[in-house]
DNA sequence: TATGAATGAGGCTTCATTCAT
DNA sequence: AATGAATGAAGCCTCATTCAT
């Protein structure tokens, strides 16, 4: 009976986590469709289908779940980065900025809703260490940034610039560009936010590029 | 005794205004520091050095404040954002991206602040008015940037794409330039800040113009 | 000039009793249109083309505002009785009760104003005074019914049960008759009020008459 | 183990609803004792020993447990109207209106309470659709009423005018008879209010009734 | 273990009344 | 004398979190 006593506690170990990610999934959607002030946890709770203590189970707090959506969103594009970068010393220098905008882009909503929320939680106590890590995880991918981006540099490539220059552009950029897609007052007249879109990213392959600027 | 009378009223009248304004500096200041969730109306009152019900003469509720911070910000804006435009028909191409950069990116924390705002207010029927309003002076500036663009496009300065991937692309530069000051996990490695958002308008004036793209 | 001067003051007095009379006129149009808890001083005031603390120059209190529309009522409809119980005395025995219903009836929205006055005002200790005043009015329009009661039964017209059934009755009536002008679920079926009215006050006034019940 | 589980559940239900009934009599209570002004949700979570959230757990509103003391109330008497009107049917003609009175002032101060309720909820949109409920409910029973009443007229019981002035006339005396019992003014004269009462009761019995009336 | 009823701190807003001008 | 800006007590309601079942 061991086998079958493991295998039990497997198994509810897996439900318990497919709960949780039923939870997340939830929220996120909630938190996208209804804005971060009207999502209430009684609200996930039952669209998730389950009681508002079993969340309880699952996260410390609200502000946990959120910070949980935050954190894997970290995670995903940091994953989607490395890529870029691998891509770049593989030969194509514009390869980062291009992963780097396709992943921020892919999912507009919830990138705006990442930075919602890290507003939202920058100074919440409750979630300060899970905050930690997510900057940790940041930090790391900018230190990989900033070497290749000096490699560039070296190569002739960038303008000869604090390293950091380039990829808080690009970082502004892509995080502006999410935001354009939201914006009323611009949402009614974008028909084509797939070229509009193409054009912005383009932008991000090439501004910083020797030669470009001429400020 | 007409004079003295008359002269009363307008001192009434202007300490009325200068306390309407106070009530706007302190709820700025506020805001600005310790985040729209954490800003209460009695601390507001209580900052300015008024009663709550104060408050209430002078606004009809909460989102009218902060929809007034909003209003106000986005007429300074169109006022620069004008300036901008006679500029660059007077010769300087990039004077109209150069005066949007540096509107906004002026008081970044005031910019930042309106974003949020404008989130937070997007749905709040209250205000619906003058959210309309609000929009309406963006979107006759964006009829002049338009035609602007447009021209641009004809004197083979501007690329030949749909003229709001020019201002759109500018603003998310802008929004996003707004958010690097702010974002967690930056700043610390920003010691040179000028240095940065010089850079980063330079690419603003630069990008779209003819040549520049390679896509 | 101690004439003029004399009429100054004069002056001055009647063009404060106007005041003061405009305030309860304001008021009670107020208080009848919108209902006693949507009335508010300022609006009084406002309504009233005055200053609020000018109300406060004549009233002490809202609630004497209030007080002050409901003594004038009591007055007014203790008046009709006395005039109604001299022509019963002076032959027609129902004269009181028809006088009494004409007397509530003829502005049925004020004399439910009033009946809600009063039971708002109960226990306002703040006119507690006034309110024994109104009592005192009632009592002595109460003594003098009873008495002439009192020898309707001696004359055999009404039945021999304590003088105050009779009149008690003709109150209740007459209150329910008000009431009867404003119910939801009876106002749009009623399309000819007056006849209901009449058939109600004959009702008072045959009511209590001998030889009508049966019990 | 499926029966306890069901057994606790309903148990939970059964607790539940007396909760609920219980924050329904305190209200009630507190609303008879202190007068609607003066009673607030805090007191009535208070009194009734749980907290101000539980009450929102139960009700939507303020306004919601005074309707629903409104709308038991409407049924109670819808439901005691019926039976008068079945045994009036069987023989008795005076039976509904001894009924109706009977209904109404067994207990005077909850019908006080509810006309005034009636007042004060008249134009509270939150509960339009429960007040469109009881107007339904009444609407019903006049509807019975009037039947009823129109086949007294035709066999020469009642005087032949308008079905609604017979009931309307009824119902008017009982609305009355209610306020005589809280009357400032009367109710320290009143040492005998059974027969008072049973008095005005045989007056709403006996008015309308054929060769009742002189006019 | 899962539940959801219960809680109460805390937010927004109203309005009678005061008082400096 | 008249005004109306200022006040703050008091009311309603929300919702994250707890805990008994």
């Amino acid at each position: 009976m061991t086998i079958s006593s493991t295998q039990k506690i497997r198994e509810k170990k897996r439900r318990f986590l497919a709960r949780e990610q039923l939870i997340i999934d939830t929220a996120l959607s909630l938190l996208i469709d209804a804005g971060i002030e009207r999502v209430t946890v009684a609200e996930i709770a039952r669209q998730a289908g389950i009681g508002k203590g079993t969340v309880y189970k699952h996260f410390e707090s609200k502000s946990e779940i959120m910070m949980r959506i935050m954190l894997d969103y970290e995670k995903s594009t940091a994953t989607n980065l490395l890529a870029g970068i691998q891509a770049t010393e593989n030969g194509d220098p514009g390869a980062v900025v291009k992963a780097y905008f396709e992943s921020r882009l892919a999912n507009p909503a919830l990138d705006r809703l990442v930075q919602q929320l890290e507003i939202r939680l920058e100074e919440e106590p409750s979630v300060a260490r899970q905050m930690e890590e997510l900057l940790a995880i940041r930090r790391s991918s900018i230190a990989k940034l900033s070497s290749m981006v000096e490699k560039l540099i070296k190569r002739g490539i960038l303008e000869n610039v604090p390293a950091h220059y380039h990829y808080l552009a690009s970082w502004a950029l892509a995080q502006g560009a999410v935001d354009v897609c939201f914006n009323r007052g611009f949402v009614d007249q974008i028909d084509d936010k797939e070229g509009l879109l193409r054009f912005i990213t383009n932008i991000g392959v090439t501004m910083g590029n020797r030669g470009q600027l001429r400020g």
